[in-house]
DNA sequence: TTCACGCTGTGAATTCATACACAGCCTATC
DNA sequence: GATAGGCTGTGTATGAATTCACAGCGTGAA
């Protein structure tokens, strides 16, 4: 099981490093991996298996030193030249993801924010500015983003995801409930609220 | 591979019924499993094994007929006494749940929603009135509430999840990164965006 | 009537992710 | 110095989900 973490790796990593951040102002040097399993939800020899992912070691009595930890989650993570990311559709939930994101991490970053409203154009939002649509592809190539987060009703997504790629975004993150025609090239993950909510009506009437 | 859907299955459920619920407004009769699989994003053999789960059968060469296939999607997906639902948390995630929400669904909705803040408490936000967090127990008893959605800060999401659980709640959606501790008879889903977003900029900057 | 086509339904194979289980090692203790 | 304990690192097993591949069948055409 070498070579590159994958696809559900790479969400633990990125939880592992959030869950380690907070450790770290508390002062702890060494995490076990069952003490990260704990926090994280997830079982030890998980977290030890993640660990042999990005080639951390630990040492059997003081576990992992948790800043080399975060450091080598980062490497592994973060672009050395940084990732920006442009929001489409500042609605409820594109302001939601705004306010998540306010300054969490260097490496990565919402830069530009595209409504369809005249009356949002021009504004700061959540401390990200908002243009107009028609400046989408201009925005994306001169601030060289590569990721778009779809924010905007299902009959538009197909739409401003042929854009967003057709401008060098090479990631997207999709909450409209359809199914984006993208390149291969292009990686893409869907969040679907309204099936993640019947979902668990779903199982939660089936436990009762 | 009888029994009951598995977990990716009932996922997928949810999203057939709702393309197909479109398709039906345009008044096609059948639909064919390559079709539908098209439109889902999945191949057909994913869908046919679906369509196994919920007895569904079709013709070579009618396909599924589509009413037929959006009743017995409902009978397997919805409560027949349905389910209702509680957000905790009214700020843009919650309203941006609340607004996708809006009467889709005649056997799922939300029917309360909680807020610490005191201006939002006795407000209607999104077609849906916002209680306090002190009623929460009793309102969740009293509107046989068995859904919960958590959109609140990290910091209170365990409390909230005890909270809803003691009042009878056997489903929760958890928008909090946080790993709940809850009883194993309680469902629970967690979606964490800030995880999503780092995945697809790690997977853009290797695809690039 | 016969034939060929295309789709469904499903056993079997494959791929992927997770959990198990234990050898090896380092430290602390006696 | 010897010993015991507990954690890491990893081969192996298990389990779940998806895809493959094809038999069976109904329909329309010749």
């Amino acid at each position: 099981m070498d070579g590159p973490p994958s696809y559900e790796t790479v969400g633990r990593l990125s939880r592992y490093r959030r869950l380690l951040t907070r450790r770290v102002e508390t002062g702890s040097e060494g995490v076990y991996s069952h003490e990260l399993a704990a926090v994280a939800g997830v079982s030890a020899a998980q977290v030890r298996r993640d660990m042999m992912a990005v080639g951390a070691n630990g040492s059997p009595t003081r576990g992992y030193n948790v800043e080399k930890l975060v450091e080598c989650l980062s490497v592994e993570l973060d672009d050395p030249e940084g990732s920006r990311a442009a929001l489409v559709g500042v609605g409820n939930l594109g302001r939601a993801m705004l306010s998540f994101f306010q300054g969490r991490r260097p490496k990565l970053s919402i830069v530009a924010a595209f409504d369809r409203e005249p009356y949002k154009v021009g504004r700061v939002v959540c401390g990200c500015r908002c243009y107009s649509m028609d400046e989408m592809s201009q925005v994306v190539i001169d601030k060289k983003i590569t990721v778009g987060i779809i924010a905007v009703p299902s009959s538009a997504a197909q739409a401003v995801a042929s854009e967003l790629e057709d401008a060098g975004v090479r990631g997207i993150l999709n909450f409209a409930p359809v199914a984006l025609r993208i390149s291969p090239e292009t990686f893409s993950e869907d969040i679907d609220m309204t099936m993640a909510l019947e979902r668990v009506a779903y199982f939660a009437g089936r436990n009762s």
